[in-house]
DNA sequence: TTTATATATAAGCACTTGATTATATAATTA
DNA sequence: TAATTATATAATCAAGTGCTTATATATAAA
């Protein structure tokens, strides 16, 4: 892993994008999951244009991509993002969010898109 | 290193302190030199007031210590805080900030507190 | 003791942020 | 085609943020 040093500005605002629970929540759900929109809708008991617009910050920094499947747009990380050193180091200290997702599968919402 | 993953809403308040631009500096900063009030403010040609709201949130957060040495007040960073791991992390992706403490130095404004 | 220097705190204000409701668009289903 | 479902965007608003000016406190120097 090479060693490319950030700029403070650019660091500042990765770091203000990570800053909100809610997105930093999605960020670590995508560590291990593509979700679509209406999962995180059911995750984070918000309403859909509060989700929409957490995901367009992260969709206009680069942070995520989209792709939609069908009737639903599903988000993904952004693996090829010139932060993405850092984020996958400080999602890495973070505890899991995978019972979020395990809770959709068991009530029924975790969206299956192969189609 | 032993690995203590940290909840999200505990890293979305330290992303949060860290994710200002002049905050995010002061740390990079103390990563490598303790530094005083008046020094920031040479640096960040910013007001006191300013700068001493800064370093209030990063202490009462717990991230630095303050240390008065005569007329001074120096602050270092806290390397017993909890977070103080990701902390590390951030910084070691940041480009240094050490042009600063050498400005300082050439202009005579760097406070020696050896008395 | 008076003056100067270093720092902290309080009040006020412009700007930003994250939510809501209302509405538009796109794909799917009946 | 009409109705339904998934998503995005726009307008609005309350709360939070970071600065400024004014003032208080603590130490040092004259």
């Amino acid at each position: 892993m090479e060693k490319i040093a950030m700029n403070i500005e650019e660091t500042a605002i990765i770091l203000k994008l990570l800053s909100d629970k809610t997105r930093l929540t999605m960020l670590k759900l995508l560590e291990t999951n593509a979700c679509c929109v209406c999962e995180f809708v059911d995750i984070f008991q918000m309403s859909q244009p509060a989700i929409s617009q957490h995901l367009r910050k992260l969709r206009d920094a680069g942070i995520v991509r989209e792709e939609r499947k069908g009737q639903w747009i599903f988000y993904a990380l952004n693996n090829d993002h010139f932060a993405n050193q850092l984020i996958m180091l400080i999602l890495a200290e973070m505890e899991t969010q995978d019972d979020k997702i395990q809770q959709l599968i068991e009530s029924g919402k975790r969206i299956n898109c192969d189609q």
